[in-house]
DNA sequence: CTCCATGCTGGACAACGTCTAAAGCAGTCA
DNA sequence: TGACTGCTTTAGACGTTGTCCAGCATGGAG
């Protein structure tokens, strides 16, 4: 544990939003001026690795990090102004997958995306 | 309707795999040497508008275009290999989302991607 | 034939991410 | 204490993917 990962670490934490790696880094520069870019990517895959923190990609522009790794979850995402929110829908898409739709495969996770357009943007 | 979207619907009508641009473009330059990059990105956009082809990302890597446009499916991801196929889960991941869940989002279409190994990496 | 609009081309550019060589910074062991 | 060892960080080069733009070709209208 070094400061460089402990200031990731901590970006992470305060803020509840999905930052891109780009953001974070941003953020961290800000409480350690001398971080740099390759640090934080290598911090934030380590954190993947772990299990601590979520790479959501739901555009195709930048990877995106959600630190509630903890509690499943998915992703409402406005196709106008990219915001995203967590959202907990009801049912179990994995046992809606019939074995002979499996083709072979071990299928392990499930990754649910719902498209749609924000209040702020709909009214604009 | 020039020769080269002529082109560049052939190869996706021929593959009936998830190509990326650049694989389309490849392609596209196999059959008409002096077709550039900058057109076929213009011409997939293009049938992406009109709906005849789908835009995936399964990765955030590269964008992956979908020729099978007209029946609505979802992708299962081999996570080591990248291998995609399509497939029809039961159930409707629309009707999962209740109203205390869409924040005032007016929710249009849904996304759903499998990941699990596909039977040819669990073997190696 | 000339003009005009449209589309194509090639190359520059931008965003995002990865890699590498070199330097820094502990600990360890004598 | 001083050298060794291994891990981390750094800065920047690099690769990939995608977009933009200025100029050229083409084909139809008048």
């Amino acid at each position: 544990m070094t400061a460089q990962r402990r200031v990731v670490a901590e970006v992470l934490d305060g803020e509840h939003v999905h930052l891109t790696a780009d953001e974070v880094h941003a953020r961290a520069v800000a409480k350690l001026p001398e971080i740099s870019r390759a640090t934080v990517y290598n911090t934030l895959g380590e954190l993947v690795t772990l299990g601590e923190v979520l790479e959501v990609s739901t555009d195709q522009r930048a990877k995106r990090y959600d630190p509630n790794a903890h509690q499943p979850h998915h992703h409402l995402v406005c196709a106008q102004c990219g915001a995203i929110r967590d959202v907990h829908p009801t049912g179990n898409p994995l046992a809606d997958l019939p074995d002979t739709e499996r083709f072979g495969f071990t299928v392990s996770d499930v990754e649910v995306t719902y498209r749609g357009v924000c209040p702020n943007c709909a009214a604009a």
